[in-house]
DNA sequence: ATGGCTTCATAGTGAAGA
């Protein structure tokens, strides 16, 4: 089984990227983040037509997830318990045994603004929902755009980064949080190639220079640690013409 | 250099992203 997650930036202008996507890489399951549409605008039918059944909760403008899956979804679940938000950035869906929530979360804009302190509250009220999720799915998947890149070794230019916002080390605690919960990072269970980002800046060249954040995860609880072969970021989607400023991620498991 | 691009909402610029 095959898993992606993606930042579209917009699923009304990187529909054709995604099409192309489905063909060339047969996902079984596609996480979307930031479609950027309201659901009366969600394209179904051309997502139907390329093979794909798909639950969305979306918006006007900003935000909006969706995901997609060659069997049906269900215990489709649209917010945070607890957290009245109407920003759409989370679905969670469960296919035959398997849990997986798709998450955008908040960008934080700069440390110590509102939004910033959006992003960690928010981040807050997910980990209650996890540990919860946890004790309920032992084959449990959290994906998505976490607007937070764990490592240095995550980050083109540490030094320039450091502690500011996606790298902040309130933000990196969060994510730390989720391993001592029993995840782990799917792409950081095998070798991979230096320097792997999955997210370049528009503006200054960015990622011809590789100047990028690896920020965009697939995180797996225990059970599917076990079954999990084999995680990598395809840039191929960074290179096309109008693309994302995101490359979608990858995670393949034995089951 | 606090911008640089891109998208969306709009009808000239402004917000937001990361």
């Amino acid at each position: 089984m095959k898993i992606a997650t993606w930042n579209v930036n917009s699923l009304r202008v990187r529909l054709p990227h995604l099409l192309d996507c489905l063909v060339a890489t047969q996902p079984d399951i596609v996480a979307l983040q930031e479609t950027k549409l309201p659901d009366s605008d969600f394209p179904l039918a051309e997502i139907q037509q390329a093979g794909y059944q798909v639950a969305f909760s979306g918006q006007r403008t900003y935000n909006g997830v969706a995901i997609l899956s060659r069997t049906a979804a269900s215990e489709v679940v649209t917010d945070i318990p607890g957290l009245d938000d109407e920003q759409r950035r989370i679905l969670a869906v469960s296919f035959d045994g398997l849990r997986v929530i798709n998450v955008y979360i908040p960008n934080g804009q700069s440390v110590g603004s509102d939004k910033y302190s959006y992003k960690l509250a928010w981040l807050e009220k997910l980990m209650a929902y996890l540990h919860h999720e946890l004790e309920r799915h032992p084959r449990l998947v959290l994906l998505g755009d976490f607007n937070i890149a764990p490592e240095d070794r995550d980050v083109h230019d540490p030094k320039a980064w450091e502690g500011q916002v996606l790298v902040s080390e309130p933000e990196r605690a969060y994510f730390k949080r989720l391993l001592e919960l029993g995840f782990c990072d799917a792409f950081r269970l095998f070798e991979q190639p230096p320097e792997s980002y999955s997210w370049w800046d528009y503006r200054m060249a960015a990622f011809r220079r590789n100047r990028g954040l690896r920020i965009d995860h697939i995180i797996v609880s225990p059970d599917l640690r076990a079954v999990c072969r084999a995680a990598w970021i395809d840039k191929s989607m960074r290179k096309l013409e109008r693309p994302s400023d995101h490359a979608p991620v990858f995670a393949e498991f034995e089951l």
